[in-house]
DNA sequence: AAGCCGGGTGAACAAACGTGCAAGGAGGGG
DNA sequence: CCCCTCCTTGCACGTTTGTTCACCCGGCTT
């Protein structure tokens, strides 16, 4: 890029600044702020979607805390977590509930990430629609970080992984870690010694300590089974495994029951997420779910007491009060 | 408000949170929004106007801190406090100016304030112009206080000062408290005598341990004279004494000269607001200049170190930094 | 030097939005 | 019980905003 390149940038952020102040603080139209800024109207709706797109203009919804939704305040009650209910018509869609989820997830989650942090991230296609629609904010310093492998019989993940985790890294101007180990090692041994490798275990160590970690849920015998169940990375024999454990769901390739145990789920001794001992440890721990397939896996992972935030569509998050 | 009333009340506040969630968070348009609220389109637009104007929703504009104006920088620099400028073209009359920059004040002071801090609030046409406009945000436990009398030889003052920070604790929930003294007193002795009065050195007693402070800037001898200088608070008398004295401008009645010094100012022992040793204790002190005609005033409220945050229209700041 | 290419611009059109207005409905007073 | 008042609603219209398209301009290639 060159200087002329770099100056004429900031020119445009400067004019989307003064374009943003104008029309949110100030109330002018486009039009009026067209002739103050010696251009068209157009450009000025460019510059100002283009100001919401960057976050130069953050749009908040603060709900008066004396009126949080009445679902939320009951799954705050039931399960000592906070809400965040996503509107979403009973009618629609699993697809569309997953997208206006993800949506509102994206445009939230700079609320929950900051300079100098850690973000802990997985990948499924809950996170891959997220990325496609996360808002930037710039931050200093701070790092994000492959939450698990991604690695297959067939590729090394790499690209899809890395697809997503490098859109929130643009976002936020944050360092990015990538994992490059397979979802699922086929030999435990592999994994202790690759555990032990130090490239790795920086990685591990980086996970321990970080402030934020998001992620969806996998839910192996829903009848929309997740990225993880449809992409070649289990076998017919693993699944029958999963079953004879009564395994409900998984976070990061780590897998749970009902109750919440994990122990003797053998899956988990080639998986790559972080043992939930060491999730438990990270302060803030954001999910998201939408559709009431994933309802078990959500209980479960509740259960596990793996999460602190949670982001659901409202059929789902009805149906996770209704009964008991 | 019959109970009925209070519901619907609380159903109005949900329509319009679930409206602006869908609408600032999921990109709906008004007429979608209509379908799943089971609506019509237009009652969608007054809901989320409805939701703007009571600040359910927040719309920020955060400059990317490594690009702030040109200007904000050079004030900072010149001067170390944090500087906003607000963009007014050129060529917009004083009263536009007021109103604009009164507007973005409006819109960002709610970040400066928050559940159990006390402002202190002076009054003034400034003052005025602001307070039509802010935006509200439920707070707790907040206190507004007067920072000086408003009665002069013809009225108390209480209906003018009243009104306006009677706009301020209510789009704060704050409970307000009300100077009722003159502007100035004629007989410095009586002030004495007031000021050890509980009731008012109770008063005196908050103002010297407020979080916040608001205040525009008087400018005596300029062209366009601020309220107090029109509203019969002064006599002939007065002026003659204040431009003897090289006064410049005041904040809150207390006046003080182009080097910030208050010395020996006679009118100073008959006016009402607060000491700038004391106010100078306030941790954030937010001063509001619109229009070049305060420029001697604000050079001088700058040199007596008054102002922690400055809220100015361009061409004023400008002025500020061009000459040394 | 001519020619392509990418990014940005304003005009024109289409979609989305705000608002005055008349109609309807709840509540309160006569 | 009726009527009056006040508030809310949906419609219709005019305005504001988003988007498509043809065009221009600077940079780079051939």
């Amino acid at each position: 890029m060159s200087l002329v390149d770099e100056s004429a940038q900031s020119d445009r952020v400067r004019d989307a600044l003064t374009a943003a102040h104008l029309y949110y603080m100030q109330d002018l139209t486009m039009d009026a702020i067209a002739h103050e800024l010696h251009t068209s109207r157009s450009s000025v709706s460019r510059l100002l979607s283009h100001a919401r797109a960057t976050g130069l203009v953050d749009i908040q919804i603060r709900s008066p805390l004396d009126a949080p939704s009445r679902l939320e305040l009951l799954i705050q009650e039931r399960f000592h977590i906070t809400a965040h209910v996503v509107p979403v018509p009973d009618h629609a869609t699993d697809v569309d509930r997953l997208e206006r989820v993800a949506l509102s997830v994206a445009r939230i989650l700079g609320q929950f990430f900051d300079s100098n942090m850690v973000m802990g991230i997985a990948w499924g296609s809950t996170m891959n629609a997220i990325s496609r629609h996360v808002t930037p904010k710039q931050t200093h310093g701070s790092q994000i970080i492959q939450l698990n492998g991604a690695g297959n019989m067939r590729t090394t993940g790499l690209s899809y992984a890395s697809e997503i985790l490098g859109r929130f890294g643009y976002a936020f101007g944050a360092h990015v870690h990538q994992f490059p180990v397979p979802a699922f090692f086929d030999n435990p041994a592999t994994k202790q010694a690759l555990w032990r490798e130090r490239s790795v275990s920086r990685l591990l160590e980086m996970q321990s300590r970080m402030d934020v970690a998001l992620f969806g849920l996998g839910s192996p015998f829903s009848e929309v089974p997740s990225h993880v169940y449809a992409g070649g990375y289990l076998e017919e024999a693993d699944y029958a495994s999963l079953s004879r454990s009564e395994v409900v769901g998984d976070v990061a390739t780590i897998f749970y029951r009902a109750d919440g145990s994990t122990d003797g789920i053998q899956l988990n001794a080639r998986g790559t997420g972080p043992d939930f001992t060491v999730l438990r440890q990270t302060p803030r721990r954001l999910c998201v779910v939408s559709g009431t397939a994933k309802l078990a896996s959500l209980r479960g992972a509740l259960k596990a007491d793996l999460i602190t935030d949670l982001f659901v569509d409202e059929s789902t998050a009805r149906a996770l009060v209704a009964n008991a």
